[in-house]
DNA sequence: CTGTTAGCGCGTTCAT
DNA sequence: ATGAACGCGCTAACAG
């Protein structure tokens, strides 16, 4: 409870010199540090960090928002931005949204009042005329195209990583193909949707809605998209899941319901989490936890300049296709 | 960038006037309100919370430690902890530890520098004599049995949940029974080993260290496991696994093996995270997400009182065993 | 090398 | 109903 004033008359000297000692400071004499320590020892004295953040006008707090907290997706960005926040002592402030708007909203607000120096918003819910209204309050980063707004972000081209995935099954055959998505709404989203309909255009096959599985996120719900699959009389050849939790459970339930892999059913999953390797599940590698690390260097980057950063991915030829 | 000070300026009136509507307090005349309002829309005021912080002594900021930010079992957690602490208006700080102690003290320096109100470690790294320096500095709440410490806790009764599953397992006529854990050391898995090997004289079947498996967290750690098993000369005909995504990984690469569950090998997994459901895997049920609820609970009840709260798990038969 | 002093932005008596 | 003044705990000129 002791503050840097006690400790001042504590140690016989002032309180400047009492803060040079625990600034690590130079300019204090050996003995009149010595004594500021003797104090420091004999009161358990600790600094109150919240005066230091008034004065500074900085926390070393930085706000992450996702929408799950217990989706790998997002726990390894996450784990990206952990592991270099650590480097440059920042903590974290975790928001988890469930796509709720306010919660959102409630990271925005902590920007404002100058409770986090930034903000990452991993998967925003926010419109952008919401957002625009806290841009000038602090850096806010995205992981979506945002070269058309006035903030940074660090993210996955979704139409070229689609068209490659498509093409892919293309080339290997497949004409009657599916996808099998998260959020249809967002940026990434309707990119997703944009790719799949070129695609279809570009091969000359009809868009069928049904072929679209939306709303899908773990492992579990692998078993619901095998039934709707099960239950088609021109199901697809070939599914494109824009997640490896997610095709790891269609994998695992078809082979329950004896459905053949790559034969009946091709599968092609994204992000070439560990669960893809070890059920072999070919997929494209999205480099998340270095993603991360960007992210998080962009966010305190104090610069006010703007920059979009492009991840690119890579195909992981494996046994599902 | 305004302050109180400005504000007050540009209404004509003092800052105490500013203070009191920025709070919705009464005493305020309507014309003065008003025009109070008005300078702040007109200035995009914002409160500076952190002098407020200062005042208050709080931050409304809990601390919440934990191993991996990847793990289901803890991500449930911390989706409890972050539901509660929407309600009541508070926000979480993320300490992903990776079982590294240097970041656990890192959140306890937070604590003792009022950065954070409380601490949750959902699982201890450090020892008890690093942690006893810090808990006069503010509440901090384990997941582990505390009932010897001077600190409180909302915790699984390990020893009777390992029990009580063992029991299970050998009613079910097993009696080469392995059990497959995350750490060994720390309360919790002492326990656990403590259960083992008090059930193993109960029953009176010898000890056999290759039938522990230890760390081991992940669906991918499953594979592992496995290959351990079929190079056995002696294999158990059960395994006692402490986390489902683990289960789930060995009853996947057992299939893949062409190893026959339950029949050729049990098994049960702990938790029922929805994995267990979807690939019908016996398991301990664990409220992790209502443990979550009560840990955040406990860390802002003010109160000096300590309380230790065992939570209680119940068995989910399925078709592992 | 050391101490005095003035803020950082806001909440809060205590008069009026 | 309103405002002056003090203090939260600390840092940073500035003077010496």
């Amino acid at each position: 409870m002791a503050n840097i004033k006690d400790i001042a008359k504590m140690a016989g000297v002032s309180v400047t010199t009492v803060s040079r000692v625990i600034n690590n400071q130079p300019y204090v004499s050996l003995e009149k540090r010595e004594a500021v320590l003797r104090a420091i020892e004999a009161s358990k004295y600790e600094k109150n960090i919240n005066a230091v953040h008034l004065i500074k006008g900085k926390t070393f707090l930085i706000g992450v928002a996702i929408p799950f907290s217990n989706h790998p997706y997002f726990a390894l960005i996450v784990e990206g931005i952990a592991n270099e926040a650590l480097k440059n002592n920042y903590k974290l402030v975790l928001f988890q949204t469930n796509y709720e708007e306010y919660r959102e909203k409630e990271a925005l607000d902590m920007l404002k009042q100058k409770q986090i120096d930034a903000l990452i918003i991993c998967s925003r819910i926010c419109q952008w005329d919401t957002i625009d209204a806290y841009i000038d309050y602090g850096p806010i980063i995205f992981c979506e195209d945002t070269t058309d707004k006035k903030a940074s972000s660090v993210y996955m081209n979704h139409y070229k990583s689609f068209t490659k995935a498509l093409d892919y099954l293309h080339y290997k055959g497949h004409k009657k193909i599916g996808i099998c998505v998260g959020r249809r709404n967002g940026t990434n989203g309707e990119q997703r949707l944009l790719a799949y309909r070129d695609f279809l255009n570009k091969i000359n096959e009809p868009f069928e809605s049904k072929y679209i599985f939306s709303g899908y996120y773990d492992f579990e719900d692998g078993e619901e998209i095998v039934q709707g699959l099960i239950s088609m009389n021109n199901p697809p050849s070939a599914l494109l899941v824009s997640s490896d939790q997610v095709a790891a459970g269609i994998v695992t339930c078809s082979k329950e319901r004896g459905i053949s892999i790559p034969h009946e059913l091709a599968i092609i999953g994204f992000d070439n989490q560990p669960i893809a390797k070890v059920m072999n599940i070919t997929t494209i590698e999205v480099p998340l936890v270095e993603m991360g690390r960007k992210l998080f260097l962009r966010a305190i980057s104090n610069q006010k300049s703007i920059s979009y950063e492009e991840i690119t991915v890579k195909l992981v030829e494996r046994s599902t296709v």
